[in-house]
Order: C-alpha cells, then structure tokens, then sequence
DNA sequence: CCAGAGCTATTTGTATACATTATCCCCTCA
DNA sequence: TGAGGGGATAATGTATACAAATAGCTCTGG
C-alpha cells in the first residue's frame, strides 16, 4: 500500500464514499494529483481502476464523473449481487473447512458485540460483516467470482446510510448469518444459497425504506 | 479506436487470443509498446484494462503474466457466464422490444447461413452469435451486468478452439437460439432464463469435449 | 435576437527521463 | 559444499513536459 497509485486509489474512493466528491461532479486529474499529493500518472492509474468499479464513469468524450447511482441503480447492484453471493454460498458450503467455519463464526460474534452495545457501533458492525462475507467467498475458492462480486460490494450510497439501518434490522442480520452457518455446518449447498439470496434482498428493502427517510437530509446536507 | 492505448489494448489482446502470446509468458511493458510502436504509457493502460478482464495476471511483485486458464478456470467461467447471460435473458424477456427481437432474428439467420454452407463460416458464426447475445444483454438494460459479462465471454482457449466444434454443436446451438426466440416471443423470462442456463452451460461441454481432441493439436502447435 | 464559426482555455493523451524495487547471479565465508 | 549477502540487471513506478482534442465562449452576420 506505499505505492503511490495505492494511496491514490484509497483517497479518491474514500472521498467519494464519504459524499466529499458528490455524485456527478467532474473529477479532474490534475486537481486530484495536487490534493493527494502525487503526480497525474498514479491518480490515472487510481481513476480507470475506480472506473471499472462502476465508482467513476467516464463520457465519450473521455471526461470522469463521479457516478450518479439512481435508486433503480442500487436495486440492480443488489439484484446482481445477490445472485452472485448466492452463488458464493453455495459453493462454499459444499467445500467448507472447520477453520474456515470457525472464523464465519466469531465474525457473527463481532457483529452481536457490536450491536449488543447501548449505542451499536455501526463501525464495528460493517467491519465483522465484511469479514464474514469475506471468509464464505475466499472457501468458495473462485478468483473470477471474488473479481466480479469486488465490483458490487463497495456502494458508495450503501456506505453512506449504513448508519441509518435500524437495531431491528441489524439484529435480523445477525440472526440471518447464524441461520447461514447453520446450513455451512450441515454443508447444505441449496440451503445456504436459498438464504444467502434473501438475506442480500433484505438488505436492499432495509436500504430502500431508510433512504426514503435520509432522501430530504442528503439533499439538505448540499 | 484511434488512440494509441485503444491500438494498443486490441494488439496486445489479439496477441493472446491467438496465442502469439502463449499462457504463463511474461508479459514486458517496453517490449510490447515497441512492437505496437507506442510509448510505455498506452501498453501501460492496456495491460491495466486487459487485467481487469483477466487475459492478464500480476504476481505480487508487480510482473505481468498471459494468464493461464487451467480447464478449471474454463468450467469455472463458463459456469459464472451460465448464471449471469440466464439473469440478462430472464430480464430480457420481460423488456423485449419487436425491434430488438426482429433483430436477435436476424443474428441467427447468419448464424444459419455460416453454418448451412458445405465448409462451416465459422467467422460468420461467431459473429451472429455474438451479435444475438449482445442484443440480450442491451435489453435487459444493467450497465453493471453488462459489465460483468463484459470479462467473461472474451475467453482465448474458447476463441481458439471455437474452430474445432462439431458441425451437430453448431447446429444444436442455432437451434436452441431458436427456442430463446419463441422465450422472447411470448415474453416469458422463466422459460428464456432456464433455455439460457442449458445453453451455455452444453457449450461448456461442446467445449470440454473438443478440448480432448484438440489438446495433442495444440501441444504440436507449439 | 438567434445561429454558427472560430478561438481560447481546460483537460486528457502520449512520450520520455528518472526513481524505485525486485530478481538473479555471483562471490564470499563458514 | 552450501547458505547468505551484496551488487548488477531488468522491469515497473512516478514525475514532468508537450501534443491533441474538446467544450464553452465570444464575436460576427443574418
């Protein structure tokens, strides 16, 4: 991570996910180089690879815009990924190690400390579920499904209102990995794809009702 | 397609799909952009972009390697497309336009034509068939699974095998697009999504089979 | 007042030189 | 003789200068 197209990487895309580069804007090489204080070479470097991530998106022209993800463009991100993960789980529940199952679970256990707290830690929460998520695409064994699902999971919106989830609904995530490594233990293929399906869908319905609420704040926050 | 790292990207890839470039070789910024007659800079992005699509692979230590495709790898991509080409046809069906359905019919009438001929057009079919999958995928209307099919169908060992199927492969190929036809039709994505599943997943073991055949072929080749 | 052509300013594309890093080979020493 | 270190070598990473292309503006003519 000391290179510096690394850290270019790493800063625009924490700059886009945290709404400093809002949605829409232009981003401009030169601009971008002299912020993160490197050359226009690296932060190429950093764009095409943000581009290909569907973060940034880049006109005929050849001009970079932050992408704009319309509600119709999150439901589609989470439909896609949804198969995609369903897929994950599958597999590797029929290839699943006791290690492997071990580190699923005090991921889970991560994710009730963290939401057990008086205030939950949101921080904590997104941390244990991106480990858990993690260990069942590494068992699944598939670089080219690992490469594809990279392109989806990091959602700059998702990010951005993962703060507005409610306990209920965090405490229905929790429950629904258990019921996940229920099936991994019985190595179940077709059940913990079943699951894994609706879990991923669930999350997108918990997403859609809370923008509703955050829509009016976003736009108040510009 | 006149920018010097677009030449580049193509030159580089029709390298590996022909297998100029065999699998495993190291791949040398400097040696290719002389050989394309373009500075480093361009080979640079195409290496980049070729990457992303997984015709090309980092080892840790930053050197480019032609990928190598294990018949793993191939069952592996084959198995992903199978999922995601059946998704795009599931949401095509429900979106189907009489234009784009005039023309998915009139990529499978060359495909007819290449295939009728005494010596198979092989040429001609692929590009009927790349024709009438690309119309799917435009109706079905995901940039994002656009994208993810985008570095699953370009594949050199398919590309370079294509030659050796059978005439009955081709035949039952073009057939089989008939029956997605009438899917279309009727506007029914269950029975387009389950058509799609088959389809490309016998392509897997048209290809599978034909690699047995061919394997002593291309050793001798080299 | 509108349309269009041309100019200017901005931004990206390309080339090249230099810096950095990793590999490989050889040489030394135990 | 084998292992470990150090230097030469080769490749990539980075910076910068320059070229090309595009958007937007202005100015002119109808």
């Amino acid at each position: 991570m000391s290179r510096a197209s690394d850290r270019a990487f790493e800063a625009i895309r924490s700059m886009i996910l945290s709404g400093e580069l809002p949605a829409g804007a232009q981003v401009v090489e030169e601009a971008l180089a002299e912020k993160c204080g490197v050359s226009r070479t690296p932060v190429r470097d950093a764009l095409r690879r943000l581009e290909s991530d569907l973060l940034v998106v880049r006109t005929d022209t050849q001009r970079s815009f932050v992408a704009d993800w319309s509600l119709d463009d999150v439901a589609d991100a989470f439909e896609l990924r949804s198969i995609l993960e369903a897929e994950a789980a599958r597999r590797a529940a029929d290839q699943m190690t006791d290690g492997a199952l071990a580190r699923i679970r005090a991921a889970n256990r991560q994710i009730a400390d963290a939401i057990m707290k008086p205030v939950p830690d949101v921080g904590g929460f997104l941390e244990g579920n991106r480990e858990f998520h993690a260990v069942i695409l590494e068992v699944a064994g598939s670089r080219r499904l690992a490469s594809l699902l990279g392109t989806l999971i990091e959602q700059p919106v998702v990010w951005r209102t993962a703060h507005h989830y409610s306990r209920e609904a965090l405490y229905r995530s929790h429950s629904e990995h258990d019921e996940l490594i229920a099936a991994f233990a019985r190595r179940d293929g077709g059940w913990a794809k079943a699951i894994m399906t609706s879990h991923i869908l669930r999350a997108y319905h918990a997403y859609a009702e809370a923008h509703g609420l955050t829509a009016e704040f976003q736009q108040a926050a510009e």
